[in-house]
DNA sequence: TTAGGGTTAG
């Protein structure tokens, strides 16, 4: 007998209900045993059509079809074979009909049930989230003495984990002890420690793995997917590195991992060392790749990515799934177009796809597109989610569209059912923020429901930063030091708005309170595709390099011929009590500014010049940009650290509201 | 008849 984790030595043994217990090891001959029927009569007499009427329930996809084929068994006199009813059971729970109203009936007319048929009502019901009732079909089940099998265990570990109920499962585990058996059922225990897992419970599940006999790829890879989740890709490394052997599945599992937990590039390279030990690859694999590329932003990873697509033969039209993950990362990448041609293509559109195009128009400052997607979507009678109107409301908090932001905003709970959450009232405090209705931001705040968070807050000081407002800066920056005391981002913002304010006694008193936390300024970086796969990397103020005399007479150049039609450096992006000239010095040396002079000379004139940055773009380089795409005629792309700037004739995609 | 999948904000 396996022991169990100490937790479960604590439950009484009364907490497990007496319909459990009084079949405690009974090995009593069941009452109602099925009279015997010789194998080969059987076989004769109803094996061909018992598989043809199989065969005919495994076709049926609708209630009608399903009633047919029931006539025809009853015409038959199969009503009492438990194989058929068993699959009847099983197709009526694949369309979704109500357990009570037809599976339960059919079920009470068989005077002999077999544990199969027992189960495929335990599953019928778990599956459509009625969890008490399937486990009130166990204790039936066991009060016929029908003894369980495997998979009726495994239902019923998959319906405690639907409702989130771990004393439950902790009992159906006890029961899979008291009637034994099952020690080395693998079945039965993977599907005991996916429960576990799924329910947070994850050294439970680690101890029924190490208490296997045996493991399986299935038992490594519940594990692995579980730490995953969870955010502890050290162990999921380790538990991957101790596996003897790997499948795609495996692989996949830990690429995957690495994606939703950011780290991208562990990602693709776990992804190549795959590839190079010979796995498959299939679509599930290629999701995670394509989350990761998609959060390295480079097109050099999504021209790739599209190659491999291509060659595993994988159509991103017929698989929504990969279609989705497509869109987000051609958004990402900057080609909001191409992005727009999968969405476009896909055969079968789905909540995730329209979410992703959504988002995806809102990055690029397409807020006409992303709205008129979003009323598409309801149109279609697409349900939007709790994303859905993230991505809507940025949309329109990036082109000042207050109204509709409101609008929106209100039929989330009146329309949709959806109560707006903390991070949909950042956005309307960004909405409201960004249209320079600070009061009424600052009263939404005030007032909102919910306790405002880090990101409510954080709206509402870059808000203060665009009009200025050192006051409410203030409170907002006080509320962020709390909140989130070590990010630097939050002093710099107050600071740069003390700075614009010429308030400079509270611009040293900023920096102090950084002195004091040991917080240090993130430089200003960007990056630029130079050809395909090369990327140079820029820092603000750095000219150490190699070609960066040619770069500095680059941008002299530009000045003096910006000057000429009117630019003039901006003074107030810089953070600094310094004098004008040595402004006018950091200014130029910005680090766009840097990558784009590289760009100029080092990139066709058909080609757009791609560049990404790690922070926002200062109001400085966004006119200096503007400018430099009307007198030289190139588009330049700059992605920030929140979305995308196409630079095209001396206007920006953002309009120069960002 | 148990294992791997996409969208989110300052």
């Amino acid at each position: 007998m396996v022991n169990l984790p100490r937790k479960f030595t604590t439950i009484p043994i009364n907490f497990i209900p007496k319909q459990f217990l009084k079949y405690q090891q009974q090995q009593v001959p069941s009452q109602r045993t099925q009279p015997f029927i010789p194998f080969s009569e059987l076989q004769n007499q109803r094996n061909l059509l018992e598989s043809e009427l199989i065969s005919a329930l495994n076709g049926c996809t609708s209630l009608i079809q399903i009633q047919q084929t029931h006539a025809r068994i009853l015409r038959k006199g199969l009503d009492q074979c438990c194989y058929i009813i068993t699959k009847l059971v099983r197709s009526l729970t694949k369309i979704e009909i109500p357990m009570e109203s037809y599976a339960k009936l059919v079920f009470n007319q068989v005077k002999y049930p077999n544990p199969f048929l027992w189960t495929a009502l335990i599953r019928g019901y778990c599956l459509q989230g009625l969890v008490r009732e399937s486990v009130f079909v166990y204790i039936s089940m066991r009060k016929e003495n029908t003894l369980p099998v495997s998979f009726t265990f495994s239902a019923l570990f998959k319906a405690c984990s639907t409702v989130l109920d771990v004393n439950l499962g902790r009992q159906i585990h006890a029961q899979t002890i008291l009637i034994g058996g099952f020690d080395n059922d693998l079945y039965v225990k993977n599907s005991l420690i996916e429960m576990y897992v799924k329910l947070g419970f994850l050294e439970c599940g680690r101890k029924v793995f190490a208490e296997l006999p045996e493991r399986d790829l299935i038992s490594w890879t519940e594990l692995i997917v579980a730490y995953a989740k969870i955010g502890d890709m050290e162990s999921a490394g380790e538990l991957f590195g101790q596996l003897p052997l790997k499948d795609m599945v495996a692989w996949t599992a830990m690429v995957t991992g690495y994606a939703q937990n950011a780290m991208p590039r562990e990602a693709l390279e776990l992804f190549e060392r795959m590839q190079n030990e010979g796995v498959k690859t299939d679509e599930v694999t290629l999701v995670g790749v394509i989350s990761a590329c998609a959060q390295l932003g480079a097109a050099k990873y999504s021209n790739w990515i599209r190659d491999i697509v291509v060659n595993l033969g994988i159509d991103p039209t017929r698989c929504v799934v990969v279609g989705s993950a497509l869109i987000d990362m051609y958004s990402k990448c900057g080609n909001v177009e191409d992005a727009y041609k999968v969405f476009e293509a896909m055969e079968e559109k789905n909540v995730f796809s329209y979410s992703s195009m959504i988002a995806g128009f809102a990055m690029h400052g397409c807020a006409y597109a992303a709205l008129k997607l979003f009323r598409e979507m309801v149109n279609m009678g697409i349900k939007p989610n709790r994303v859905t109107f993230i991505a809507v409301l940025t949309a329109c908090s990036h082109s000042r569209m207050v109204e509709q932001g409101r609008q929106i905003f209100a039929s989330m709970e009146e329309k949709f059912g959806i109560s707006p959450g903390v991070d949909h009232y950042a956005c309307m405090v960004d909405l409201l923020g960004r249209a320079g209705l600070l009061e009424d931001a600052l009263k939404l705040v005030e007032t909102m429901p919910i306790e405002p968070n880090e990101g409510v807050w954080g709206a509402l000081l870059g808000s203060c930063r665009t009009y200025s407002n050192p006051d409410i800066a203030q409170i907002a920056a006080n509320h962020l030091f709390e909140l989130e005391p070590n990010a630097i981002g939050n002093y710099i913002l107050l600071s740069n708005i003390y700075a614009s304010a010429g308030r400079w006694n509270d611009v040293s008193m900023v920096r102090k309170l950084m002195r004091e936390k040991g917080l240090r300024k993130n430089p200003g970086c960007s990056w630029l595709e130079v050809k395909k796969g090369v990327i140079e990397e820029f820092f603000a103020g750095d000219m150490a390099h190699p070609r960066s005399g040619e770069m500095k007479h680059v941008l002299e150049h530009l000045l003096n011929r910006l000057k000429a039609i009117g630019y003039e450096p901006n003074m107030n992006s810089v953070a600094y009590d310094v004098n004008d000239e040595e402004k006018r010095r950091i200014l130029i040396t910005h680090s766009e500014k840097l990558a784009l002079a590289f760009g100029l000379l080092s990139i066709n004139a058909d080609c757009p010049i791609r560049i990404m940055k790690n922070i926002r773009m200062c109001e400085d380089c966004h006119s200096f940009m503007c400018g430099v795409s009307q007198i030289t005629g190139r588009v330049i792309i700059v992605r920030d650290n929140l979305r995308f700037h196409h630079f095209h004739d001396g206007k920006c995609s953002c309009g120069n509201f960002w």
